[in-house]
DNA sequence: CTATATACTTTGCAACACAAAGTAATTTGC
DNA sequence: GCAAATTACTTTGTGTTGCAAAGTATATAG
């Protein structure tokens, strides 16, 4: 079994983006992925609650900046997965 | 974007038996895949509905013997999602 | 000082994934 | 030989998802 909360269109890529770079801003998320803000925000809040990424509001000034990091449960979490994912490419 | 109707995890390890598989009965992959009818039932229409795959119903005897083919339009969809599955890992 | 923009979150809803119940024929036990 | 269990599915019901639209709150522009 591909772990549901990765083999997702959009949590898929969006894991992969946060694997690469250690902070990603709502914003930027918002525009690789090109999903409207409330899509993002439900799928950022689904993955926080698995504990896969951690979500850091401080402010710029006054205005509220929100980025998104991978924590170490996500970056196994996200390892499993690619890995099943070749093993499943293998066999096709 | 990777085929939503394929980036699933029921129904990406059951066009992988029927690519490997020119022919299946029903139950056969309602065992390899662990589910229950009516979740197999309703993915087989899906995959149907979007022309992925052929479901014949034909009598042994007396009874009835669903079987499940892949169609030319199904195998290209896969090969071109595996296909986005490698890219993919290639960049992870 | 109203109007537009930025940065999100909450709400609402259609589509989805799944199990349980239903249908219909068929074989088994007594 | 007929009630009971099995086979082979389909339909129904329901909680969960995925998404967009609307809402909130502050900030900048005209």
């Amino acid at each position: 079994m591909f772990d549901p909360l990765l083999h997702q269109n959009i949590r898929s890529k969006l894991m992969s983006l946060l694997i690469a770079n250690e902070e990603l801003p709502f914003k930027a998320l918002k525009e690789y992925l090109e999903v409207t803000d409330g899509n993002l925000s439900s799928h950022l809040s689904k993955l926080e609650k698995a504990g896969y990424v951690r979500i850091e509001k401080r402010f710029e000034g006054k205005r509220p900046r929100t980025t998104v990091h991978i924590t170490e449960e996500g970056r196994e979490a996200f390892k499993k997965y690619i890995d099943a994912l070749k093993k499943f490419i293998e066999e096709n």
